[in-house]
DNA sequence: AAACGCCCCAACCGCGCCTAG
DNA sequence: GCTAGGCGCGGTTGGGGCGTT
């Protein structure tokens, strides 16, 4: 249908902002703040339109803006963001402490997508892609075939975990996706509603939501990209998540902790003596008591049983040397991305985490959906809870 | 040193949502 | 209920920087 530009645009500059333009923006919004952007341009002297000038204070004039190279943690957080919200670069931004959703959306689509796709795996639904079933083009592409860990491996074994996909998998997520394509929106505002409720009356949607989750017994892998494959289908309709620490959108907005208060880029290496995994398993423990038998979901690579590993691709990988002492209890999670993540100067090059992940896709296969859970059902008993 | 190609990211564009009149 | 304006969001683009030949 169209609509009238944002602006009269005669006469008004566009393109890179000089140091002036800047200058000028930021005195006037720092005198008289922002509010309406369509006549602060002309209030504030700029020969910009309303929306340029936001834009620009938005994207790069806000003075919280952390600028620098994303860390492994807010990298990870993105890629499990994205696979609950989709491409919702400004929700996943707010849960980023000083990125914005340009950078982000930026940085996801030079940096992550590639990755992702590199790894086999669709950028979009967080799915391994199908058409990539063919291991030749798996082995061709993906850095496991190169790497000390997977020269390692009991190729025979790998060979025979095809197909790659459990299809009892591949069922769920056919049958999640023609749920959350239901054409009526209504129902999971409901849902979202309905669990905004839940946290506001102080009962655990996550514990809640682990009962109606409890037949899924098998955890699903680290790796968000595997664990949002039943979820993540599309990009908007992902809303309740079975499989994943957020189950829905509301949840995610109205739990600001459960992310985006963990340590930030500038204080990454200050756990004390904790590996990251371990601060946010107990973020994630602390508010889920008991949720880790059936959702064990601590992160993108970050938690997996290894019982659930292939042992002949757990016990010969170097993640198993990679897989640095949590201490006590925590053994029972691959402890990979967040224990050099504590470490920036060891972090992992793109080929370990590719190979890491690469491993937890094999591992999907393992993964046993039980017949009586209708994902139809689970919607319902949302929506009616 | 020059040419070329690729990558990155700031900025723009178009559309949808919300709200006031 | 309709319309127009304001705003925000996601997708796309193009120019500069950088690496390679």
């Amino acid at each position: 249908m169209g609509r009238a530009p944002c602006c009269d645009k005669n006469g008004l500059k566009k393109g890179p902002w000089t140091p002036e333009e800047d200058q000028k923006l930021i005195d006037y919004i720092q005198k008289h703040g922002y509010g309406n952007w369509r006549t602060l341009p002309k209030n504030a002297g700029l020969q910009r339109c309303g929306k340029s000038c936001r834009l620009r204070w938005t994207n790069y004039l806000r003075p919280d803006i952390k600028r620098g190279r994303f860390s492994f943690e807010e990298e990870e957080t993105i890629i499990q963001l994205h696979s609950i919200l989709g491409n919702k670069w400004s929700a996943i931004a707010a849960r980023l402490p000083g990125r914005t959703d340009n950078e982000i959306k930026n940085y996801w689509n030079t940096h992550i997508r590639k990755r992702l796709l590199r790894m086999g795996i669709d950028p979009v639904t967080h799915s391994p892609r199908l058409d990539l079933l063919d291991l030749s083009s798996i082995l061709g592409n993906s850095s496991l075939y190169n790497t000390t860990a997977s020269s390692q491996m009991n190729m025979p074994s790998l060979l025979g975990l095809q197909p790659m996909v459990n299809p009892d998998f591949l069922k769920l997520a056919t049958s999640l996706l023609s749920s959350t394509q239901n054409p009526n929106p209504s129902s999971s505002l409901i849902q979202d509603l309905n669990l905004s409720a839940q946290i506001q009356s102080g009962l655990s949607p996550l514990v809640q939501t682990s009962q109606i989750q409890a037949p899924i017994q098998t955890p699903v892998p680290s790796c968000t990209t595997m664990t949002t494959t039943a979820t993540a289908t599309t990009t908007d309709t992902s809303r309740v998540s079975p499989s994943v620490p957020f189950f829905n959108e509301a949840q995610l907005m109205d739990q600001p902790t459960s992310f985006g208060q963990y340590p930030s880029n500038n204080d990454m290496t200050d756990f004390g003596d904790q590996t990251f995994d371990q601060w946010q398993s107990q973020e994630f423990l602390s508010s889920s008591e008991g949720l880790v038998g059936s959702n064990p979901i601590l992160g993108y690579c970050g938690g997996s049983h290894h019982t659930f590993m292939d042992p002949s691709i757990s016990d010969n990988s170097n993640f198993g040397s990679n897989t640095t002492s949590t201490g006590g209890g925590q053994q029972s999670y691959v402890n990979f991305a967040p224990s050099v993540m504590s470490t920036p100067s060891s972090s992992p090059t793109v080929d370990e985490r590719e190979s890491y992940c690469s491993e937890n896709m094999m591992m999907i296969n393992k993964f046993e959906i039980p017949d009586f859970l209708d994902v139809n059902q689970f919607m319902l008993a949302q929506t009616n809870c």
